[in-house]
RNA sequence: GGGAGAGUUCCCGAGCGGCCAAAGGGGGCAGACUGUAAAUCUGUUGUCGACGACUUCAGUGGUUCGAAUCCACUCUCUCCCA
């Protein structure tokens, strides 16, 4: 079985140009794709590493991968499936971004001579003259076909700026350059990019007359169609400051019956056969699936340190409530004559955002103190049980042990 | 360039000059039921020294005893005409 269909059986593929000749050049080995990210944020979240997978699979295979940071194109912004124009970045933000996501890639991909590469389209964007891209490259593109293109259509109704509207013709010109000057054969991305993609077959194929191809993977959704690696709108980042991997575990420990087999397919490196036999399990025995799908994920971005960290406090919080819990440090100055109020620990440990949201869930019987259920939201710790930590729980899932030091 | 309309809390979306911290839905949080799942039901959802006080309805000024609601200007967006 060769690369192709094994990405194929985990459910990547969703649309590709020609796929025959896709698959025997990348069974073969010899594609130099490229995957684009806009650096948007100062970190990659859980929706970046798939891609980022899926260039390691590729690249096991024997093909070239391109990371291409979106310096340039960041500048601008990718209007696909948004309601509203994205806040417009400075140039400062964005090279910080760029450099933040360039640290964690080469957490995952092997970056050197012969091996992957990586370019910022910055460096060739941000050059380019105005009336000779027009005369160019502008000339190749129809703007009638564009507004057709599916990634406009949400903007269609509530509007699109001309400065929005030109983030397909950059992304196409990328593909464009990255062909002639390195080679690059293949370009990859979510399926939401499909159309900015074609846009940049397109344009070699009428500047070059040659082909190139375009593969798009299947976005990640859960079982309602929703993207998943988002929790509350807010992504799940890759960064550990951001998202401790302690939730980051928790994330995936806590992904839908329905979705974790599809997840373990596309997300790990678990051999298929390995997952075939899990796909048969039913009912609560899906925990344990659950389990592997956290453990292998956090391994992948943690460690496997921070992974066994997670899972045992995990473990050990739901089955006896042990102590493992992630720390949350309060110093002496919380304390007033020797004691704590329990809304101030609920805050300074990141369990409620205001002292307001932390009395709702006293009220609501929603918090203990090392076991014991708290009901009185005036109610004060002493300074003393928080030399050992006290493990102070705010509902269900929700662990901090608070300690000074 | 001309004309019409819109901007409300995390999101969508109601809102009569006083009864508006602002309907309803979504989402979030907590509780019940469970398997750290889903579905369902209940409560809750601006902040704080909390039967009270303070800060919110694009921005700035104004009218008024009193403004999210009225007026002026500004900003942003949408639509129609050119």
């Amino acid at each position: 079985m060769g690369i192709y269909e094994e990405l194929q059986k985990r459910g990547l593929i969703a649309q590709v140009t020609n796929e025959e000749e896709i698959r025997s050049m990348v069974n073969a080995g010899k594609a130099t794709f490229y995957i684009g990210f806009d650096c948007t944020a100062d970190s990659l979240t859980a929706g970046h590493f798939m891609a980022l997978t899926l260039m390691k699979r590729l690249q096991m295979a024997g093909n070239k991968p391109i990371a291409l940071i979106g310096g340039g194109t960041t500048m601008i912004g990718d209007p696909t499936g948004r309601t509203d124009m994205r806040k417009m970045l400075t140039r400062e933000d964005i090279d910080h971004n760029a450099e933040c996501f360039r640290r964690q890639m080469e957490k995952f991909i092997e970056f050197g001579p012969g091996k992957a590469e990586m370019v910022n389209n910055a460096d060739w964007l941000l050059d380019l003259n105005y009336v000779e891209l027009l005369r160019e490259v502008g000339a190749c593109f129809s703007v009638n076909n564009m507004l057709r293109a599916e990634c406009y259509k949400q903007r269609m109704e509530k509007g699109l700026s001309f400065f929005e509207f030109n983030y397909m013709i950059m992304q196409s010109y990328d593909f464009y350059y990255l062909f002639q000057h390195k080679n690059c054969n293949m370009q990859f991305g979510g399926d939401d990019q499909w159309s900015n993609m074609l846009g940049g077959t397109e344009l070699i194929r009428k500047k070059l007359g040659k082909d190139a191809h375009a593969m798009t993977i299947t976005l990640l959704t859960d079982s309602q169609g929703k993207k998943m690696g988002k929790t509350a709108g807010n992504a799940v980042w890759l960064d550990p400051e951001k998202t401790s991997p302690y939730d980051f575990y928790q994330y995936w420990r806590n992904v839908g019956d329905d979705d974790v087999l599809k997840c373990i397919r596309m997300l790990t490196f678990l051999p298929l056969e390995q997952i075939d036999e899990m796909a048969s399990w039913e009912g609560s025995r899906l925990n344990t699936a659950k389990e592997i799908l956290a453990f292998e994920l956090t391994k992948m971005v943690h460690g496997e340190d921070e992974a066994n960290k997670a899972q045992t406090a995990a473990k050990s919080l739901f089955a006896a409530g042990g102590s493992d819990a992630p720390e949350a440090v309060l110093s002496e100055e919380d304390f007033v004559d020797g004691q704590i109020d329990i809304l101030t620990v609920l805050v300074k440990a990141d369990l409620a955002a205001s002292r307001s949201e932390a009395r709702r869930a006293v009220e609501q019987g929603g918090v203990s103190a090392d076991g014991e259920k708290i009901t009185d939201f005036k109610r004060t710790l002493p300074r003393a049980a928080f030399t050992e930590g006290v493990l102070v729980r705010k509902g269900k899932k929700s662990f901090k042990k608070a300690i000074v030091k």
